[in-house]
DNA sequence: ATTAAAATTTAGACGAAACTAAACTTTTTT
DNA sequence: AAAAAAGTTTAGTTTCGTCTAAATTTTAAT
């Protein structure tokens, strides 16, 4: 089956609500789609009618297998292709997301598994987050967050918290990436900052804030 | 301004048709189309209304200055993506034309900009079809075909007649592509047919149909 | 347990892009 | 020049995806 640009990303939208929150509401849904509830309200109707979900009216809304099955083979064309603007293209990080947006909805199957082949078979996105393989199986992403690392432990960033360009322009700008290596030095009680040492740079203060929304592992 | 799909469909439509064709028709649209003529009529007169073409009822359509360029801009799309999934992904060149029938509407001119650095700016596409400049210029193509090359001629292969998958799906498998280099040994009068010979292959005979449909340079 | 507030759905409308059937123009034939 | 054929447009529907305003239901507050 066949599904339209605007189907294909409810059902995306409806995918990353679910992943916090198990149900997912009409509000939710309308604000993370700029549009408006009675309009959210019709399309899901219409993909209930098409089994990609359960509808409980006032209740709000679930993907079913197919409908989750739906959403993976979008994110990973989405991620796939963030990928390659980034590593093929040399696009900054926080430019890619809105053409993304857009080559997701491209429907070849056949181009998104050679695609795949010729990046190499990447486990993930430019942004630290894993690209599900043609089965929708991915890995999970780590969930320790930069500001609860301990003191001294050395740690990798694998990720972060949102896609904003305002965090990944801010990130580019103080020479923090995927991959980059890093530890806290010191801790400021007053307002939550920490100190970070980047191996070959000078200390850096990185408020509370950006760090919740930096993802490490432990090395 | 910014064009839905469908408009950019008919604006590259019409393109096409006005290379052979000075005045373009609703009914040679409907069938380049696979659509109904009153479906085209409505639609032209959204397009003359957005000044992209000269609309004069029942006598025919032209594209303006603006609809040329929005045209050739999504022909170079077209056709710099054919590029792509030819030479990066390792397509057959009769795979690849509904696939760039759909990455063309993507809308960002810095991903076709980098795109085309990426590919090493590339003068034609894998039919042979010059890719114009980001300014829409481009060089024209061939005009002479096999068929009318004079015996013992030596010729190059630059283009095809049309983008069918029987023609490029034939011509794969008789090893004729873009670049190939061959001459008429001897032309039977009696069918219109033509023994050719390349270089480390033995004779071929290519029927009338055929050799009218590959474009060639003398060498 | 009522009432107030918040969330959601329904009703009715609209524009885009398609369709069929009917009307109208232009072109071709006789 | 009249009639027939071909081509094109108009009129009236349909589906998709959106909107606003009004009605309804659920949840929270008194
Ligand atoms: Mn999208
Ligand atoms: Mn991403
Ligand atoms: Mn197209
Ligand atoms: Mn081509």
């Amino acid at each position: 089956m066949n599904f339209s640009i605007a189907e294909e990303n409810y059902i995306k939208a409806i995918w990353r609500l679910q992943q916090s929150d198990a149900n997912v509401t009409t509000n939710e849904l309308a604000a993370e789609l700029q549009t408006k509830p009675a309009s959210v309200t019709d399309m899901l109707k219409r993909l209930s009618e098409k089994k990609l979900l359960n509808y409980a009216p006032y209740y709000g809304v679930k993907l079913t297998a197919d409908g989750k099955k739906l959403a993976l083979s979008i994110i990973r064309k989405h991620r796939l292709w963030e990928y390659f603007l980034v590593e093929k293209l040399q696009f900054n990080w926080d430019a890619v997301h809105d053409i993304a947006e857009e080559l997701e909805h491209v429907s070849s199957p056949e181009l998104i598994e050679r695609l795949d082949a010729f990046l190499g078979y990447p486990k993930a996105d430019p942004h630290g987050d894993p690209i599900p393989d043609s089965k929708g199986r991915m890995t999970s992403i780590s969930n320790l967050t930069l500001q609860q690392l301990p003191e001294a432990q050395p740690a990798i960033v694998t990720g972060v918290g949102d896609q904003s360009s305002s965090l990944l322009e801010l990130l580019r700008q103080k020479n923090i990436g995927i991959g980059t290596k890093l530890e806290i030095k010191q801790r400021h009680a007053f307002d939550g900052s920490v100190e970070i040492k980047i191996r070959n740079q000078p200390l850096i203060n990185l408020s509370e804030q950006l760090a919740k929304n930096i993802l490490v592992k432990p090395q």
